[in-house]
Parts: structure tokens; sequence; C-alpha cells
DNA sequence: TAAGGCAGAGTAATCGATCTCTGACAAGGA
DNA sequence: TCCTTGTCAGAGATCGATTACTCTGCCTTA
């Protein structure tokens, strides 16, 4: 018993059970136009019966096209892994990339040699375009990318490379908007964790709520204002210091969920009541902040359209053959639970 | 200016610049053998020189081997994304694929068609191999892919195709040594929240508890066993619904961590102090346990290996043409935190 | 009526790497 | 000296899809 895969099914098969040429088969099956109904119908009808599934190998040799994009993690540390985020922009990437009938090819380099090996792998056009996530400046991946002519979108803001296409939320704005809201809320001592300043997060983040409080009249004083790394442990070890430092906040805007995980639990454990001593507010908006106690109120981001918004990006840019540099900044928009919202009441 | 890929170095160019012809050339670079030592060194010094890569598409066209596994991503719901799991196994898959120079292809089907489109073209020999991830057995994928002859590993053992290839986590051995942990300590009344048991991993670690429990002469009592979804919030809302119950409880496993985090939480809200009125063991040991307050004592279960081993197994298939299912069962170990440590204090 | 135009179908070259087959040459035995 | 055996390199077919080019009719128009 000789197993068969039935991919063995090619274009000459279906050519010959719809008795018309290989050409005349591609063209239909193409969609390329000038062909007579007769033949047409009789092409899809074989294609359809005999299960035909092109060969991707033979067509990527004769177009010159791998059908395949690259997803390249740059930064596989715990950090992302224990963040919903990646895995929700990947998620509107395959399903983008889906929709195209393109390959997603992932890529998770760990080390120098990987690094090398990668480099000369995407540079050499074997994917028609990439897709960098979690991207540090100081990698030189991108230029080298960009050098060889690869169409590349990155998920964030580069700090340096300013003329790459990428997609970001508008993380300034969400900042002010939570900084105003909590400003609605009542808070007269407004503190922050912010995020890594290296990433465009956790600076525009920053700068958001900087620029609200100066709106507001009421510039940010500096002790009030703490830099985290995203981690959960991050979050709670400075919402300790800041409340040592600081017994007077009344209103914290947390620039990651993990991080406002760390804080909540730190003010419990402080016996700060949530929102009445201390309203919170977080930033991403994960699944998990409705179900965290008490509900966090949250700047909601757009993680899988920032995927979708991603790949079209790439695919304009395949498409068009077109090399602008394109920038798309996606809303984001504030969700009130719990953790903010003072009902009336006040603390025990 | 026309963009030239430098992938344009073909095997042609490499063995005219050697002065050889095609086939020595790729011979050299197969490793494959006869050749005199002074063409080897001239091709090997060319294909240096160049910066040759070999093109993929050609070299699958001919070989009929793809040089690529399929990863797919069966589940792709916040259930998984919420959790380090999925992206700490595909960092150890990636990793081991990466060393012998094969692509991983991700599939996140999300509908019914992706489903559809996702067979046949796995199918149709479009990847060496499949490695299936968070995999339920309602799926026909499995079935699909075994019946056309494609090399498959399971990330977990399924619970109906018994004669699949996977790779799991001692997850009965490890929720007896948790439970076992828990005896050590003194806890008199033992409960657990478990997986969803249309899992191996919330089955089998609920038989762990019960073995242990038999074993040591006090078989469980059924109010003391709840199960959840492996979700902060079951976590949460289990605890308290087990607590209102039964009071007399001195000692929880819970059957994942993000559970446990729930766990916790609620404990602490209904003024229960960890460890001292209740013990709490948890499964997993994720990055973020250490940092738990109090840090969770968990059963480590090494989730970068096991992706290695997944992938181990598939190339052992693909090398071999070894068809005999085989499973693999990583042992698990007891990290002992706070969150189970009763050092002689007792409770505020 | 004949030339030109055009739609629609087929022929065959092509992409790049692999690998079978063939042939050249050298060494060793009779 | 001639034949056998073995080693190593090259020629060329091959994988399957695409597509430039060619060819065949048929229709239009001067």
């Amino acid at each position: 018993m000789t197993i068969q895969r039935p991919g063995a099914v090619t274009l000459s098969d279906v050519a010959a059970a719809a008795q018309v040429s290989r050409a005349t088969a591609s063209r239909v099956l193409a969609g390329d136009g000038r062909v007579g109904a007769g033949y047409r119908s009789a092409v899809l009808a074989a294609a359809q019966r005999l299960g035909y599934v092109p060969n991707r190998a033979a067509r990527s040799l004769r177009t010159r096209r791998s059908g395949s994009v690259g997803v390249v993690l740059a930064e596989p540390s715990a950090v992302v892994f224990g963040n919903p985020f990646f895995g929700q922009l990947l998620a509107g990437i395959a399903q983008s990339l889906n929709e195209r009938d393109l390959q997603l090819t992932l890529f998770i380099p760990q080390n120098e040699r990987d690094e090398q090996r990668l480099q000369s792998y995407l540079a050499s056009g074997h994917v028609d375009g990439v897709l960098l996530t979690f991207y540090q400046d100081r990698d030189p991946l991108y230029e080298q990318l960009a050098k060889n002519g690869i169409p590349v979108v990155v998920n964030a803001r580069p700090l340096q490379a300013s003329s790459a296409s990428y997609v970001d939320a508008d993380n300034e704005g969400g900042a002010a908007m939570a900084v105003e809201h909590l400003l609605a809320e009542g808070c007269r001592t407004i503190a922050t964790i912010a995020g890594p300043l290296g990433t465009s997060a956790g600076a525009e983040r920053l700068a958001g709520f900087r620029r609200a409080l100066q709106l507001a009249g009421r510039p940010a004083e500096e002790d009030l204002i703490r830099v985290g790394d995203f981690t959960t442990r991050s979050g709670r070890e400075l919402t300790v210091s800041l409340l040592a430092d600081r017994p007077d906040i009344d209103g914290l805007f947390v620039a990651g969920e993990l991080m406002a995980y760390g804080a909540l639990s730190a003010l419990h454990r402080m016996g700060r009541a949530v929102p009445w001593d201390v309203a919170v507010v977080s930033f991403d908006d994960l699944p998990e902040a409705a179900t965290t106690d008490p509900p966090l109120t949250s700047i909601h981001q757009p993680v899988e359209q920032m995927g979708r918004e991603m790949t079209r990006l790439l695919l304009a840019q395949l498409d068009d053959d077109d090399r602008i540099p394109r920038q798309v900044i996606l809303g984001t928009h504030l969700v009130v639970r719990e953790s903010s919202h003072r009902q009336g009441g006040s603390s025990a």
C-alpha cells in the first residue's frame, strides 16, 4: 500500500481532465480573463472534482514571490509572553493574511546567531514582506531590511528610525483621557506608573499624562512619577513606593495592565480602598480587566485591529510597489469600570 | 535605479565563480560527499564570497519537501492568549526548528472556512509535518492529517485519539506532589479547583489530587472539588464558593496558575491569611509565580522543553519515516514558596 | 474580395536546485 | 599491454506553475 499524497494532483491533471491545455487551466484558475465560458466551467469543475491545490513551491519559483510574510518577534522575553498583546496581535495578523491566502512564517531569534541567519534569510527574498513586532531600536534588523528593499511594517513607533511604516495606538491621547477622567472623578493628587521610556508606549503615555495635567493647570510633580517595566511585580513595588512617599495620592494612572494588577494588589495590601481612597485607571484593556477585583477602568486599544492594519499596510506596499512610509495611529477609548468610579460613596 | 535582490545569487553563479558544474557545487553545499578537496574549497569560498542563500522554492519543488513545519493553534481564545504557556511553547518550538533550518509556519484558524482551507492546505504536502497545539478532540483535524499520512505531534494527550504522538507534562504526578506537600505542611481539609475535565490537564490533575488523598487514607470529599476553566475569574469565584460551603478548608490545590491568582485575590479579600489560614499550591509555575503576593508555591512544568520535545518527535518521524506513535511525558517538580510554607507562624 | 484586427487557445521557455546517468581518468591485477 | 574496477565531475532531465509568444479562425471594413 503506497501512500500517495492527494496533493499529487497537478495543474496538468486538471487540464487533462478538462481537455484543455495547462495554459488555459492556469488562466482560469488565476481568474485571468479571456477564456471561453465553456472551458472556464470545465476547468473549474475538474479542479473541484480532483481537489486541486496549487503547488506553492512551483508557483513561487516561477513568479519570484514567496506567498508568505515573515513575522519577527524581536523580544522573546517573559514580558512578551506574559502579556496577551502578542497573541492578539498575531491573531489579527493571521486573520488578514489568511484572507489573502498568504502564509505566516514566524521567526523568534533567540541569540546573535539566529539574528544573523534571519537577516540573510529575509534579505534574500524568501518572504514578500516583514512584520516586525516588539522591535527595539538598538537592533539593526530594520535598517538591514530597508536597505535590501524588503517591505517592513513595525508594530509601534520606532524611536529612531522615524521613516519606517508603523501602526500604533494613540498612546498619548489615551493617557490624557485617563488623566482627564481621574480629574473629573475629583482626584486631587494624581500619580503615574509609566512604562519603560525606551518604548514608544512608555514615553508617549507619560507625555499624555503630563499634557493633561498641564492643560488642567496643575503640572505634574516629579515625585508622582515612577517608571516601571510593564511587569506585575514592578507595578506592585512602585505603588508601594509611591504611596510611601506621597500618602496623599488619590488617583493613579498605570500605563500597562499587568502593572495595574500589581498596583491593585498592593493597594489592597496597604488597606487603601479602590476607588474611594485611590482611583485607578489602567491602559490596554485586556479581557482580564473586567474580571479583576474591582474591575479595572482602562484605556482600550484595539490590538487585533492593529494586527490587521499592519498587514494592510504591508500588502499595500506589496501590491502597489509603493515604498512611501505610512503611519497609522489607531484611536483608543476609555472604558469606565469600578476601579475609578466613585459613585458618591466614600472610604470605610 | 533597479533594486536587485541580493538573493539573485544562484547556484549557477557559485558554480561559475568556482569554475565547476552546478552538480558539483550542489554536492559540496549538500555536504554530500565525494568531491575533490580543491573543488570543495573553491565552491565554499565562492558561496561565501557571493553570499549565496539557496532558493527554497526551487529546492522544495525538486525534493518534494517543503522545509517547513506547520504549527496550528486550534483554540485562539482569550484563555490561550492570557497565558504565557503558548508563547513559551512557541519559543521552544522555534528554537529547535531553527537549529534544523526549518521554517515555522503558523496557522490560527478562526472559523469554519479557515479550518476547511487549512485542512486541504496541510494535506497537500505544503508542510513536512504539523505540531498541533491546544487541540480539542471534537476537531476532526487530527484524523484528517493522520489519514493523509502527514506526521503530527500534539502538545497534550488527546482524550480520544489515543494513538497520536504527543508530549505532555506529568500532570497526575505533579498534582499528587502538590497534595502530598499540603499534607506534609499539616493541612487537614484540602480542596481543589480543577481545570476543565475535557482537557488532559484538567482531568489528570484532578486524578492526581484524588490519588494522593486516597493514598493518604483520606479519600477526597466531593464538595471539596470545583471545576474551573483556567481563567483568573473562575479561580476567584470558585474559591469564594468553596470557602462559603466549607469554611474548614486549610489547603487548596489550584490546577492552573491564572486560577491561582484569582484564588489568592479572593482569599485576601475574605481575610484569610495565606499560608497560615489556607495554604495554596498552584500548577504551571509561570515566571509570575515568584512575584505574586505571597509568592506562589507551584508545580513546575518545563514548557519550553515541551516545545523542543514536540519538535524532536516530529523530526524523528520525518527523518526515519517512522510512523509509530510515541508519547513523551516530561517530569514536573515542586517549587516551594511562601504561599504554602508555614514556617511555624500562625494567623493574625 | 482581401487585408487587417482580435479573441481565444496552445506551445514551449523559464524559474533554481537536485540527482540520475554517463563518461573520463587512474590505479591495480593478470 | 590490456582489462577491470573505482572515483569523481559534468550533462541534462526533472519538479509544477506561469506567461511571452505563436497560431487559428472569424469578423470587420475598405
